[in-house]
Parts: structure tokens; sequence; C-alpha cells
RNA sequence: GGCGCAUUCGUCUAGCGGCCUAGGACAUCGCCCUCUCAAGGCGAAGAUCGGGGGUUCGAAUCCCCCAUGCGCUACCA
């Protein structure tokens, strides 16, 4: 059993391209057979520089490995179609020897003409079959002038074509429906559609899954197949994703494309969970799963036939989900990089803090703040307060402007002088011992203790639990900061 | 215009003739936990199964018609 990817390098994989990506990988790895990769860049005017790296990268980051592919090489290739321009050539020449297929000498113009014509009369645009009778003379003449010839394929005049998708059974089409489309372009590249069924063909393609847009031209594909003489693997459509307009994926849909989410910070295993769920169930009521885990239940029965909407929130649950599941030190690993960037440097560290070393430090930070942030692209404004001076938020200098507050930074401002280290335990003891004793000497509630703190510490009066923040900020640090708010209420006064 | 595919809570879906007064998950709302936010726990609200006809003792499930959406209709894939 063999499966195929067959993208075209016309610019960077979106979410819709690596779902049929992951459903062919899924549905291979589960029957133990082969994972194809193949380029088709038959279109050299969309072709666009770096694209293929692109979806090299955009597989490997999703944990999919392909046994065939222009840089793995294979038994069937090359894996690239413009490297197999004379297969198609001598496959179209087949046809037109065996009378399957015709050389056609119309301009482009006078097919824009005649397609505009049509469409205001109200009529199925489609190729007037000019050229498919053409005698040997009138070809000589035409050629004669320089024209360079497509090659049209001969579809049958009338009959019907029956055709079976797994997922939706037989089919059939009436040829009078079709038209007889270009095979070869004058450039000599070939069409999609003959490329892709003779490479399909040699490369003993078994099951072809690809997009729902391809259906239509499905008939055309079996009509191909008969008229080679070749057995034809067998089709399934996948349902489209959709975007909130409920329209296709396009170019446009810039957050469409898989790279953006990897930017963002989303976990490739986050995606591809995300992903398989649309279109897909593994039936037992399961939503989260790892790649071996879909492997293991991944089954053709179990795909849908409609359209999915992309909906942001479920995929931040689930990268939610896949965070937990981390090892917190890659977690820390991966959050590094944005640190970098919104700061300028990947830690505050500094030696009275509650922890030890840097990486120590990190860990911490991770552990604080990960199960609040969807994405690892918003870290740096989770833990702002410790890389940059702090921008007192109007609601926490309503509480700082309160009577008790005065007193409280007072009191933590000795008590953290004394505290012998700042582990984070030591700290949470140190703060409950505050609050007992404010209690008793001034009757003030657990927040009325707490929010003067995490407001002079932080600006703000959310965020991680506080004796994490004054770990992390180190004594010095938290001196600092309330002196500076204790000057200010003091000069008030 | 022609051809095709789709249609169950806002979203992803379960359901393949009686188990459905339609189940789960995300999102939403409430409560609990708690120094806060988040997470977590508990709960609520949310779909007359696109509409109309059939078939059947019985239909979300089968059949027909319609509507709507989307896709294809290129020397693009």
């Amino acid at each position: 059993m063999r499966v195929r990817f067959a993208p075209s390098p016309t610019g960077r994989p979106h979410l819709g391209n690596m779902r049929t990506a992951l459903f062919n990988w899924l549905f291979a790895r589960s029957r133990g057979g082969a994972f194809v990769l193949r380029i088709e860049d038959t279109d050299q005017t969309r072709r666009i520089e770096g694209a293929v790296e692109a979806i090299y990268e955009s597989l490997r980051w999703l944990g999919l490995d392909w046994d065939e592919g222009p840089d793995v090489g294979g038994p069937y290739g090359p894996y690239i179609q413009s490297e197999r321009l004379p297969l198609y050539q001598e496959w179209a020449r087949y046809l037109v020897a065996h009378d399957k297929a015709y050389y056609c000498y119309c301009s482009s113009e006078r097919l824009e003409q005649m397609r505009a014509e049509q469409l205001t009369r109200g009529v199925p645009p489609r190729y007037d079959r000019r050229c498919r009778n053409l005698t040997a003379e009138e070809r000589r003449a035409l050629e004669a002038q320089g024209i360079q010839p497509v090659i049209r394929f001969k579809t049958p005049l009338s009959g019907r074509t029956e055709y079976t998708d797994l997922l939706l059974g037989k089919r059939q089409v009436r040829n009078a429906t079709l038209d007889d489309f270009i095979l070869l372009k004058s450039d000599g590249f070939p069409t999609y559609h003959l490329a892709n069924i003779v490479d399909d063909h040699f490369m003993r393609i078994t099951h072809v899954m690809r997009a729902d847009e391809w259906l239509p031209s499905l008939p055309r594909h079996i009509l191909l197949y008969k008229a080679f003489g070749w057995e034809p693997p067998a089709f399934i459509h996948l349902p489209l994703i959709v975007n909130k307009e409920r329209k296709k994926l396009s170019k446009r849909d810039g957050d469409m494309e898989l790279d953006w989410y990897r930017r963002q910070g989303y976990l490739p295993e986050a995606v591809a969970n995300f992903l398989a769920l649309m279109g897909w169930t593994p039936g037992t009521g399961t939503e989260l799963m790892t790649l071996d885990e879909m492997v293991q239940s991944f089954s053709l029965e179990r795909l849908s036939r409609s359209p999915a909407v992309f909906d942001m929130e479920r995929l931040a649950w689930f990268n939610r989900q896949h965070l937990k599941r981390r090892p917190l030190s890659e977690v820390a690993a991966l959050c590094r990089p944005y640190l970098q960037e919104a700061f300028g440097v990947e830690t505050a560290w500094r030696p009275d803090c509650g922890f030890p070393d840097p990486e120590a430090w990190l860990s911490a930070l991770v552990e604080a703040v990960y199960e609040e942030i969807a994405c690892l692209s918003e870290i740096p404004g989770a833990v702002r307060f410790l890389f940059e001076d702090i921008v007192m938020e109007l609601e926490a200098q309503q509480v700082l402007a309160e009577p008790a507050a005065g007193v409280v930074l007072a009191e933590f401002d000795q008590r953290l002088r004394r505290l012998a280290d700042l582990h984070p335990a030591s700290v949470q003891q140190m703060l409950a011992d505050l609050r007992g004793a404010l209690k008793a000497s001034h009757g003030l509630a657990g927040r009325q203790v707490m929010f003067p703190l995490r407001a002079a510490l932080t600006g703000r009066l959310h965020g991680p639990q506080l004796h994490l923040i004054i770990a992390l900020l180190g004594r010095e640090r938290c001196l600092e900061r309330v002196a500076r708010v204790r000057n200010v209420l003091a000069e008030r006064r």
C-alpha cells in the first residue's frame, strides 16, 4: 500500500495542505505502507523560490516523515515533476498515436474570447474542439506558422464514465459534460491531469487521498487511466478546511499558513492533533492524542465528508493541553527565543533570587505562567514585569492608594531583608507569616496584604503566584520596587 | 449558466431505524478552589438534527423534492 502527498511549490503550506499530508501519513503508517513525497512544479509561472524547502520544513516540523521523495530518493524517482518532463511528453505522444489525444493550435486569445462569449450567452464555457479533427495538411499549415501546439485529450463524445470514491461510493457522469482538457502545454510541461496520472501509475500509488476540490476532475482521470490501459488507484476525497468566511483556504489567509502557527509558538503535536480532528474522529471520544495514538486508531471509515470551519479557540485549547504534557525543561527551551526577541535577553536571573542559576530560574518562570498562556509567543507578555521596569496599571494604583498599603509594604520590606534565602517555599512561608502578623496587628485580610505587594512588585493585580514572583525577581529588585512605591506614598502624605 | 459535494448546539463532532425528551469537546455563563489571573473541579445555557414531502408501528438515521453554502468549470494546481 502506497500513498503520496503531492503539493505544488507555489507558496507556504497552509493548514489545508498539511491536513491532507497528515491524513496520508496516518493512513500509510497505520497500514504499514509507504508515504511518498512528490513535488508538482509543472506551473513554471507560479513557482516560488524556497517553497520546496518550506514544504520539507513544514512536514518535518509536524513530525511527518516520508519514505521516498526528492531529497531522500527512492526506487521510482525522480520525485520532482520538472525532472520528469520526457516521461510526460512520451506518454502524451502515446495517446496521440493511439488516437486518444490530439494537437491543438488554438491561441490563448481565441480560447479566452470564446469563453467570454459563451459566458455571456449563458452556456457552459468549453473548448469547441476545433482542432479535434484536423487533417494532416491543416496541421502542417498551422505548424508552418510556427505555432507551438498543446496536446488535448480526446474525451469520448458520448457514453458515461463511472468513478468511485471510497467515501462516496460509485458515481457516474455523462461524457458529454466533459471537455477536451489539455494534457501537455505548449511549453512542453504537462498539466496536473497528465502528470498526476503518469506519476501515480509509475510510482505505484495505491490510494490517492486528496482535497475535495479534485473530485470534479476525477472522471477525467479515470478516462486517462483507461486510455493508457492502466489500473487506477483507489480515490479518497477529503472535505475542505474552510476559513471563518466558510471559503476555501487561499494565499490571502495569512494566518492559515502552518508557519504562522509555528512562529506563534504552537506545538507541532497540538497542531497535528487539532488538524486530524477536523474531518476525522477516532470514534472513541478521545480528543487529546499524540501522532502515535492517531496512527493506532486511524481508519478511512471514520473520515467525514463535510467541510470543517477552522476554530482558533479550539486550537488554543489543544495547545494548552499539549503544553502541559511536555516536560518543563522542553517548554523552557522553547520559550527562550521568544524572551530573547522580546527583551533582548533570555533571562533576568540575579544571584540574589530564589534559584541557583539561570537554568533553574527559567524553568521556574515557565512553570509559573505556562498554564495561563495559549501559545509560546504569549510568554513575554506574561512575564514582562520580570524583565522591564513596571508600568503601574490604574487598578494597581488604586490598591496602593489605600491606607493599609503603607504598613504592608513596610512590614514586607523588613521581613524580606531578614529572610535567609529566597527559595519559593521560604518566601511562601514568609508571606504566610506576614499575613498572620498583619491580621493580628491590623486586622488585614489576605488580599489586603497580597494586593499591595502584587501591585508594587508587578504593577498589576493578576499574574503568577506572589511567592514565585518574589523568588524570580530576587531580593534586590523586590526591595527597590517596594522602596520606590513607598517613596511615592511618603511624598503624597 | 452547467456539474459536483455538503447541511446535527456559535465551532469541531458522536449518531449509521427504536438505547435520542440527540451524547462529548472547545468557546460562553455561574459556583467552588484561591492573594489575583489562569489551570482544575462542579454545574448551566446552547441543535424542534437546513425546509417540505414520503417509507415505517417507529427516522437525525432510508427515499424524493426544494433551499442554502461551498467547490470545480484555466496552456493553476
